[in-house]
DNA sequence: CGAACGTCGTAC
DNA sequence: GACGTACGACGTTCGT
């Protein structure tokens, strides 16, 4: 037995007959209930006994399986199947759903299957674990379940805590386990009213099946068993045929579940605290509440208004090799808000608050403690650690501190660990790695309109808050270093790129973008006049008045008034009014054709047009993105507020728009893009030759490929076929299907099956790099890109294959897109500190994914350019080259 | 009246 | 269901 074994045998999957629990803990239990009348004794009861077998295993997979609504298969087979049983009492029905909610909120899985019964799902799950060698546990009252036990599957009786093996089942029932169900069909079962045969109990039913074997031998030798009961047998061989089917317990359900998704998660303590407090569940409201109080007993916060507290903790931050630091502002606009108060922490539960703006109560003056601080915080001794501390960095430069030294960022530390297990924010980081509940902004400022301004927080709520802040961040920092210390790929990612980014970032949000307002608004007024026109066609046409921008609206015209026919439906199962739907029913109908281009024209406008101006900083007439670091799965980075990534180029009326992305007088906009990067990482990555061979060639990839999928010479081929090819060849980095491919280019699945099998035939490498990256994935949980950037998959391996599926494709994506975005990432450092070296005047100002575009005065256009060049092609060393396509002009659309 | 959700559309 | 990663506008629904 290897040591993984001997700890399955030591943690079995645990299977609770859920419905058996029930009426077990209703009957068993006194009738308790709330002051509110909502009964709670099978609640507590149920909850206790799953507690305890929490206790028990903590390690285990566990499943908690209930019957389901409605009917059953074994209605349909059996009129009479459980008639006889009473509807369940009201006053059980109320607990159904509590029960469930605490199961779930202790992180365990509820499981229930309409059309079959728990039994059957139980089957399937121990079955499915049986195949794989996994011991089973099944807790149940229910008899019937013993048929299930074998080397193993175990049965413990609720009742009476006995474990049965196959022996212990021989010895209670007289047959062993494999006869269980021959057993049950001759005795019958009055709980679910199988009429078992006349006058058969289980000394008949045993002496019989020891003499002939099993059931089928005994309805063969039938006429040769003597007396009443024979007469009986012969009777009923139809009914006793029946009965076994309806006894038999299925170990086929199709289920959408796999044995993994039977871990035990985490506990959602919140939740819990809530359904207790509801349902007066005293005792475990104090067990089971947020361990909000066990960190604060230690801790020793101070808030700093006078000097003599402010000298005693600038000697301390002085002497820290480590300080975390965070800056609490009225808002979260980088460029316009103001600095309120600073806190720091130099050990664990030791933090103090600086009030520098509050509103009325006394504090010390701004310009001496900004004084105080600027020396150390610019100290290159002075290791900083923050939450996000890209935020903070702005706010102090805007009050004459440049913080030197960044050690770390607690948000980058959790992304780079894992990017998706968690959001990044203090809280939930906070609650996830230390279990610590922190303190929300919510609850210090209040929320909605009545929500205050930190300037107005009471000094003492203001300080906890602040204090805790920067208290829970030194922890994190520590809990994640340790962490990290184990992963020594990823501890290099965070500090040679995702650290030293923090600093061009933040540069690059600084310095922000020139946007001509002028040139928007007359966009914007050129658009509303021909929304206008759009509109008074469209009531025209549709007899009536309505709001264009309402898909509801829509929907009711087109599929209820007009009739169109339904191409295709949303998510939701309505029939869907989006644009590929527009474009088919435009070929046959006026209104749809309108509504597409109203729908252009208003996006347009909305989004950018009209909004783009009201984002123009006061203080410096620029625009002012903020670049997130961590929050794409794959390593992108995000833009917001506004978003600079997506900005139109890909039809004229939204190119227009980059016109008004301009250059200062003196300066150009120089645009830097990869060419076709994506392809480029595929082909390094699956080291497919043919691919290789055609990027070294210098070859148009779209071009190529079309010829091969095609069949014919690169000379021949036209645009359509041009553009099918690109089409593949995007599809593919996305892990597309056939189906995907025929939706994308209109085309029939055939065609498009047909097309990926020619791809595939030309460029057999990327194929057999799919096939590996998903079973790599399926072996590690995860995937990586070239650096060692990981993308976690926890449904690789679920049995529901719409999902795993869906992982499968992040699997192949994610290491192309994240390689990329590790490839951009170290670009930009390269260009940031060449620029610097070089002495040109010229600054990042934006990051489109593949594209860079710097602001240069004009004499350096050319140095500028050459750099990008330079520190884009060679940012990482790939088996084809990396191509980068430069433009530069007076505005972002002549760059291109 | 604001939060949450659904649907749609923009980018790479 | 069906093509990966984002952000954000608008409309609708729901709860206060």
């Amino acid at each position: 037995m290897n040591p993984s074994d001997k700890s399955r045998a030591g943690n079995p999957l645990i299977l609770v007959d859920g419905s058996s629990y029930l009426y077990r803990a209703y009957h068993a239990l006194p009738p308790l209930m709330t002051s509110k009348n909502q009964p709670t004794g099978a609640i507590r009861g149920v909850i206790s006994m799953i507690k305890k077998i929490l206790e028990d295993h903590p390690k285990s997979l566990l499943g908690i399986i209930f019957d389901a609504k409605g009917k059953t298969f074994r209605n349909e087979m059996y009129k009479d199947y459980k008639a006889n049983r009473p509807p369940m009492p009201d006053d059980l029905v109320q607990q159904i759903e509590p029960i469930f909610s605490i199961i779930k909120a202790l992180g365990i899985k509820v499981i229930s299957v309409e059309g079959v019964e728990a039994d059957d799902v139980i089957g399937t799950l121990a079955n499915m674990a049986d195949r794989i060698g996994h011991q089973t546990v099944i807790s149940t009252g229910d008899k019937d379940l013993t048929q299930l036990v074998n080397k193993h599957i175990k049965v413990v009786n609720t009742m009476s805590d006995e474990l049965l093996d196959e022996k212990g089942v021989e010895k209670k029932f007289g047959v062993k386990p494999n006869l269980i169900i021959d057993y049950l069909a001759l005795v019958g079962d009055s709980s679910d009213n199988i009429p078992g045969v006349e006058k058969v109990g289980p000394k008949t039913a045993v002496k019989w099946l020891q003499e002939h074997g099993n059931l089928d031998n005994i309805i063969k030798n039938s006429e040769n068993i003597p007396g009443k009961v024979g007469e009986n047998l012969r009777n009923g061989l139809d009914q006793l045929k029946l009965s076994k089917k309806l006894v038999t317990i299925k170990k086929d359900v199709n289920l959408k579940i796999s044995l993994d998704d039977l871990k035990v998660n985490k506990e959602d303590k919140n939740s819990l605290e809530k359904i207790y407090t509801e349902l007066e569940f005293k005792t475990w409201l104090e067990a089971d509440s947020p361990v909000k109080n066990t960190i604060k007993k230690e801790e020793k916060y101070d808030l700093i208004v006078d000097e003599k507290t402010l000298n005693k903790w600038v000697e301390r931050l002085k002497k820290s090799s480590i300080i975390s630091l965070d800056t609490e502002t009225n808002g979260l606009d980088y460029m316009d808000v103001d600095l309120v108060g600073i806190s720091f922490s130099v050990k664990p539960g030791q933090a103090g608050y600086i009030p520098l703006n509050h509103k009325v109560e006394q504090q010390l003056p701004l310009d001496l403690t900004i004084s105080k601080l600027k020396p150390i915080l610019e100290s290159k001794k002075t290791k900083i650690v923050g939450q996000n501390i890209k935020f903070d960095k702005h706010i102090l430069k805007r009050f004459g501190i440049n913080i030197n030294s960044i050690a770390n960022d607690t948000m980058l530390m959790s992304y780079v660990l894992n990017s998706t297990a968690t959001r990044h924010n203090l809280d939930a980081l906070a609650q996830f790695y230390l279990d610590y509940k922190t303190t929300t902004f919510e609850e210090v400022a209040g929320k909605g309109t009545k929500q205050l301004t930190f300037d107005k927080i009471p000094l003492d709520k203001a300080s906890y808050y602040a204090s805790e802040d920067a208290d829970i961040t030194l922890r994190l920092y520590k809990k994640l270093n340790s962490r990290l210390a184990k992963e020594p790929k990823l501890k290099g990612l965070l500090e040679d790129i995702e650290i030293p980014l923090i600093g061009v970032l933040s540069d690059m949000e600084q310095t922000g973008t020139l946007v001509n307002k002028k040139v928007l608004q007359a966009q914007s007024r050129d658009f509303e006049r021909r929304i206008s026109k759009l509109e008074e066609k469209a009531y025209a046409l549709a007899d009536q008045e309505f709001n264009l921008s309402s898909t509801k609206e829509l929907r009711e015209l087109f599929y209820e008034k007009f009739n169109y026919p339904v191409f295709q439906k949303t998510p939701g199962g309505q029939p869907s009014t989006a644009e590929n739907v527009l474009q088919q029913l435009s070929e046959d109908y006026e209104l749809p054709k309108i509504i597409l281009e109203h729908r252009t024209l208003s996006k347009l406008k909305s989004t950018y047009t009209d909004k783009l101006p009201l984002q123009i900083s006061k203080n410096t007439g620029r625009i002012h993105t903020s670049f997130h670091q961590a929050v794409t799965a794959t390593g992108r980075l995000s833009s917001s507020d506004p978003n600079l990534q997506n900005i139109p180029i890909r039809n004229e009326d939204g190119r227009r728009i980059r016109q008004a992305f301009e250059a200062p007088k003196g300066f150009k906009l120089i645009s830097a893009d990869y060419s076709q990067i994506e392809l480029r990482v595929m082909a390094h990555l699956s080291k497919d030759k043919n691919l290789i061979k055609a990027f070294n060639e210098g070859e148009d990839i779209h071009l190529t490929t079309a010829s091969e999928v095609f069949d014919i010479d690169t000379k021949q081929v036209g645009r359509e076929e041009r553009r099918s090819a690109k089409a593949i060849n995007f599809g593919l980095i996305y892990g597309i299907s056939a189906f995907g491919l025929s939706k994308q280019l209109g085309i029939g699945r055939h065609l498009a099956a047909e097309y990926m099998d020619k791809y595939f035939s030309k460029y057999p490498g990327v194929r057999e790099y799919m096939d590996i990256i998903k079973s790599d994935a399926r072996k590690k949980g995860y995937v990586e890109t070239l650096d060692g950037r990981r993308v976690y998959l926890p449904s690789i391996s679920t049995g529901n294959a719409i999902r795993r599926q869906a992982a499968e494709r992040v699997a192949i994506n994610a290491p192309v897109q994240g390689t990329a975005a590790d490839i951009m990432k170290k670009a930009m450092l390269m260009v940031d500190s060449s620029l610097k070296d070089s002495k040109v005047t010229a600054k990042l100002i934006m990051q489109v994914h593949d594209e860079l575009v710097i602001e240069s005065k004009e004499e350096d256009v050319k140095t500028v350019s050459d750099i990008l060049k330079n520190s884009m092609s060679s940012a990482h060393k790939l088996l084809v080259p990396l191509e980068v396509d430069i433009g530069s002009g007076k505005n972002w659309d002549q760059a291109h």
